[in-house]
DNA sequence: ATGGTAGTCTCACTA
């Protein structure tokens, strides 16, 4: 079971891109953040075509998450609990029923906070993040197959960032967004990433300055397994080479292979 | 300190 998390940066300039990658990495669930599509206006026949049951969560113009999944759904939520009144489409939880059981994933859009100096910013992105970590705890209890997969926007350690010193004063990773991301692992996650590797990579490249071509990155896209995930984990990568095509997000995908049967 | 780029029913905002 291939499960892959992808900031797409906007589905509809991005179709034909995503078709193509659908057709070379062949996943079975995707995680898209960034659609910046209202539901109705999500390009879903191209990519039904291919297979997939699709779920959104969108907005217009900004933000909206969906899950693309070869099984079918057996359930869906909407939206992260424990504020009514946040409009933001950043959270959308599917629950798949697998050959080996069930399995539980969400695709989530962490708030960027920046600037730091506004609370209507980097307070929201602190307090989404304590939403997220009363949430996980009590889909922890369940103790099923659990991904959290997203871009986290934030990046959690210094060999993260390729120029670590010219983030210090950036949301992404000020030592509260830090700090938030370790506890809501230390609930009992692990990073699919950094179990396979300590080597640095990264997950996104400004569009601006040269950045792709200089190699000037940081990795905020992350998955988050349960244990009961984290027990079937067989590999995790980043496909890189994506940003490197025609028209590319600024992210690329972040996979893990699951056993699930 | 600035500007560099990209997407969106913008004429500004988000990232």
């Amino acid at each position: 079971m291939k499960i892959v998390t992808w900031n797409i940066n906007g589905v509809k300039a991005r179709i034909d891109v995503l078709l193509h990658w659908l057709e070379e990495s062949q996943p079975d669930i995707v995680c898209l953040q960034e659609i910046k599509s209202v539901d109705e206006g999500f390009p879903r026949l191209e990519i039904e075509a291919m297979g997939y049951h699709i779920e959104t969560h969108g907005q217009k113009g900004f933000n909206g998450v969906a899950i693309l999944s070869k099984l079918r759904f057996d359930e869906v939520n909407r939206g992260l609990p424990g504020d009514d009144e946040d409009e933001q489409a950043r959270f959308i939880e599917g629950v798949i029923s697998t050959d080996g059981g069930v399995l539980r994933v969400v695709s989530l859009y962490l708030p960027n906070g920046n600037p730091i100096t506004e609370d209507r910013k980097f307070g929201y992105k602190l307090r989404w993040m304590e939403r997220l970590e009363r949430w996980a705890a009590e889909r922890l209890a369940l103790e099923e197959p659990l991904v959290l997969a997203g871009d986290y926007n934030v990046i959690p350690q210094p060999i993260d960032a390729r120029q670590p010193e010219l983030w210090v004063n950036d949301a992404l990773y000020q030592p509260e967004s830090r700090g938030a991301l370790r506890r809501l692992e230390y609930l009992g996650f692990t990073e699919a990433i950094r179990t396979v590797s300590d080597e640095q990579m990264f997950t996104f490249w400004d569009y601006q300055a040269g950045a792709w071509q200089k190699n000037n990155g940081i990795r905020i896209d992350h998955l988050l397994l349960s244990p009961e995930a984290a027990n079937r984990l067989a590999s995790a990568s980043i496909e890189k080479h994506v940003r490197g095509w025609e028209k590319p997000s600024d992210h690329v995908p972040v996979a893990a292979e699951l056993a699930f049967n």
